[in-house]
RNA sequence: CGGGGCGUAGCGCAGCCUGGUAUAGCGCACCUGCCUUGGGAGCAGGGGGUCGGAGGUUCAAAUCCUCUCGCCCCGACCA
């Protein structure tokens, strides 16, 4: 391709609404441009990029027996009603009308559509297992696009389905999956992690993610470099550090005015890992006291599990139920449920006590007060592995790929039946499993990058090649150039030409912003010798080649 | 949806607080010419703006007030 005929059109400076690295090398690079909040148009050179993850994709999954179809982005009301989810999902889901009246809805993901298929096509057992995919756009009215390309109101995913006949059918398809994926990021040169996940409203019992480390990720993971534990700190668990054994006696202490752990620990001049935090919550109409150590954060999903839904109350209501404001509410003396964190089994502690301007010091749990014991606190840095006792870490990351086991959550409800050997019908089972290619581009580039632009890897690179012919007035350099593109094409090699009369600086600028792996660059001094440059973008050292010896030389590296 | 920020030429910004400089400014980009050609050159000339929109205050509004739309960031949400 000849840079004059192809639309790149590369800033200088950086948007004004870019912060994370990747957003903005993809506006600077030219690769893409924001029609709105959460909606990007694909330019020419991050179209390649996209296809060329997606053709890794498709090679991959069709390696694993998975069937390419696709499937409408429009969706009828009733198949959504089919399985609830119409009415479970809220302002998410963008909803229609079409000019009968009737209700429609843009699809945010396919498992009732795959599922209404199943229910029409799958008969027999004889029929599974069955995987079927599609690249296809998905729409989702998030409450808040952000970073780019990460998280958009409209975005393409490789999303497949497993059928199977019974659960060890699913652990096989599971399987299959998790090892196409680790293939598929590998390739696309990404590091990343699978973690333990959690399935919230997809139903069924396992979940994986597919984590790509990077300052730009929304989610978090806890990862144990010892024992390889990984997970989600949506429900990973972990062991506080531990605490001294005090030998406090039981007694109030004044505490005029400090009302947060960090006030009185502060006051008190005592390590906030010796104090317990209390917090009212209600679920439902009742009330629950949850309780976690000082120098912990209350983890909401952990307590959902175990309590159901519920909000934290309001300060009348702590006044109302406890009989003291928020600030000075300690465990003991209550007549509510309390859930209290594992770690607080053991040890001497300080905590409200339930007297205005007043704390306790020296509250031995289980003597002092009763509680049920959980996991409810957040995993943080520094806390152990729970499997293996090492240290933890916590890590950003963006997710890039899921896997989930959704067992009959959508067969039943859509009367996805097959017969069994035995002429018995049963339901079938599912797994359902995504990939974002625009996410896999952006955290390749989070991770794969320096000041002067991204830095592709060969896999998936717009261009395998860029030449730079540094003085297109010179028609010794424009001859050698063209030969050498042509020949390159030849090879079957994927080759830019920076054919444009701009100046040698203005070429190198743009060639290192765009991160095509490979430059050969052609300048009038090295050519009068015979010679060329062949430069590494991201080591960035150049090595002089003969002129005829270049196509061999760039076949062997691409 | 809560909190914060920002909308002035294609991009990045100044001007706004404290209204008034007859044509609203700067850098980059763009067009023409000359010159230059190994890391975003130089000189000269030029084009491009309903100051996000609507209403209001005023003799006078980019500037003050009200409403509204859009975009970004933090949080909540995220099937």
């Amino acid at each position: 391709m000849r840079y004059s005929k192809i639309l790149i059109p590369t800033l200088k400076e950086t948007p004004a609404e870019a912060e994370a690295i990747s957003h903005i090398l993809m506006l600077r690079a030219g690769y893409i441009r924001q029609l709105a909040a959460g909606l990007y148009i694909y330019l020419p050179l991050g179209l390649k990029v996209i296809e060329k993850i997606n053709k890794i994709i498709r090679e991959e999954m069709n390696a694993i027996g998975a069937q390419e179809i696709t499937m409408p982005a429009l969706h009828p009301s009733e198949v959504w009603q089919e399985t609830g989810r119409w009415y479970e999902i809220g302002d998410e889901m963008f909803r229609l009308k079409d000019r009968g009246g009737r209700d429609m809805c843009l699809g945010m993901t396919h498992e009732e559509i795959i599922a209404w298929l199943a229910s029409k096509e799958i008969r027999s057992y004889k029929e599974l297992p069955q995987i079927w995919y599609q690249i296809q756009i998905k729409l989702r009215d998030e409450a808040r696009p952000k970073s780019g390309v990460l998280r958009t109101r409209e975005f393409l995913m490789k999303d497949s389905y497993s059928l199977d006949a019974d659960e060890e059918g699913l652990q096989k398809s599971y399987e299959l999956h998790a090892d196409a994926y680790h293939k598929i990021f590998t390739r696309c040169g990404l590091k990343y992690y699978m973690v333990e996940s959690d399935p919230g409203m997809m139903g069924g019992a396992r979940s994986h993610e597919f984590m790509a480390p990077s300052q730009s990720g929304e989610d978090e993971v806890a990862i144990c470099d010892k024992c390889g534990y990984s997970a989600n700190v949506e429900l990973a668990c972990s062991i506080p550090e531990g605490i001294d054994e005090k030998n406090w006696l039981l007694e109030e202490v004044y505490t005029p005015d400090k009302r947060t752990v960090q006030e009185v620990s502060d006051f008190l001049k005592i390590d906030s890992k010796y104090f317990i935090k209390s917090i009212l919550l209600i679920s439902g109409e009742i009330p629950v006291l949850a309780l976690v150590r000082g120098d912990q954060e209350l983890h909401e999903k952990k307590l959902t599990k175990i309590i159901g839904k519920h909000r934290t109350a309001h300060k009348e209501e702590v006044k109302d139920i406890l009989g003291i404001e928020a600030g000075f509410i300690g465990p003991m003396n209550h007549k509510i449920r309390i859930i209290a964190d594992s770690c607080l089994k053991e040890g001497v502690y300080i905590s409200g006590a339930n007297k205005p301007h007043y704390h306790v010091k020296g509250i031995k749990p289980d003597k002092d007060f009763v509680a049920e014991w959980f996991d409810i606190h957040v995993a943080k840095e520094g806390d152990f592995c729970t499997r293996c006792k090492s240290p933890l870490r916590i890590e950003k990351v963006i997710e890039i790929g899921n896997i989930f086991m959704l067992d009959t959550k959508y067969s039943l409800p859509m009367k996805a039946f097959y017969l069994d050997k035995n002429g018995k019908e049963r339901p079938i089972i599912m797994g359902s499993y995504g990939i974002g290619p625009a996410r896999i581009a952006a955290a390749v580039i989070e991770q794969n990058n320096d000041k002067d632009g991204i830095i592709w890897p060969k896999s998936i690179a717009p261009f395998d090649v860029e030449i730079l012919p540094l003085n297109m007035k010179d028609s010794k350099t424009v001859e050698v150039s063209d030969q050498l593109y042509n020949d390159l094409l030849k090879e079957g090699i994927d080759v830019l030409i920076d054919d444009r009369e701009e100046r040698a600086g203005v070429k190198f600028k743009d060639a290192d912003l765009i991160g095509i792996p490979i430059h050969i660059i052609i300048g009038e001094k090295n050519l009068r010798e015979g010679f060329v440059e062949i430069k590494d973008r991201r080591i960035k050292e150049t090595v002089k080649i003969k002129v005829s010896e270049v196509t061999e030389r760039v076949k062997i590296t691409v």
